[in-house]
DNA sequence: ATATATGGGACTATAATAGTCCACTATTCA
DNA sequence: TGAATAGTGGACTATTATAGTCCCATATAT
């Protein structure tokens, strides 16, 4: 399914509800009452996004958090990334050294351009993009990754 | 990382080797020895590709696999789905139904897009392109997701 | 017939993820 | 200044998903 984790989901869940509250500072219990979760959940999540500079928190009575930009300036694949680490669908995409066959795979700079190519495309859409509701149906990829100069080899 | 299975990466590794000897047959333990895996595992991905209908199995001594049509004719994406099922990032994307909160979910249809962008994406590059060394660096997605049209909210 | 090879399903081990808990630090307000 | 509130960091456990293995059945070539 290709799918991303759960508590990424969770995420572009809060972010997307503080992007529609902008300027105002929400507690951990509260955003964890938006997406229907406990608030220990909900702190692991805005954990990590503050670490990952997402969000800006606030300690004590009176605290929360809140975006440290504009939703304008967060792309959905900030917020992945921050979650799950570099996007890449195989191993060698993100973590070079990590796949003992790595030297002779044939197949590996392809999928390199392949991930390349998802995170672009997560890259292109912003947290505000995300929170609008789309006013039609549209295509997304006009154009896709280019191999058109690849000769079929073999 | 929003990453892919190991049974999917081996299935790349397979299809490309194929995508490399077309015509021939090759057995599953000819083909885990390509891969650097069991025959046992190996046969489990075969399996896995032949019901989906990207090879060809022929039984009985001589038997072995080879592909169903030709490299230019597969995509990543076939393979990709073949493996783990509808491409999606989301439960939301490819089964409708699954979460509980789908009807009030602010981001469900922007996460279908984004997921469906991500599919068109694998969907454009075939097994042939992957075979292929690419001659150059290149920038895949000159065109992303369009959400140009959408105004930010709230 | 027999050896070889795939088909289908079930089972188990392992790994990744999600969820929870605890002790600590910072801030507000009475 | 003390109590209440709220985030920080790390560790731990439960759950789930994945990977790997095994068994028995079926098909085919010699």
């Amino acid at each position: 399914m290709l799918k991303m984790g759960k508590l990424t989901d969770y995420a572009t869940v809060i972010m997307n509800f503080l992007a529609q509250n902008p300027g105002e500072v929400h507690a951990a219990s509260e955003l964890a009452n938006v997406v229907g979760i406990s608030s220990q959940t909900a702190l692991k999540v805005l954990k990590t996004l503050s670490k990952a500079g997402l969000l800006q928190s606030q300690r004590g009575t009176k605290g929360g958090y809140q975006l440290t930009r504009p939703a304008q300036q967060i792309s959905m694949a900030d917020i992945l990334q921050a979650m799950e680490g570099p996007i890449g669908l195989t191993e060698c995409g993100s973590s070079p050294g990590a796949c003992v066959r790595e030297s002779q795979c044939s197949v590996k700079t392809n999928w390199q351009r392949i991930s390349q190519a998802v995170h672009e495309a997560l890259a292109k859409v912003s947290l505000a993009d995300m929170a609008a509701p789309p006013s039609q149906p549209i295509y997304f990829v006009k154009s896709a990754p280019d191999f058109s100069h690849a000769a079929v080899s073999a």
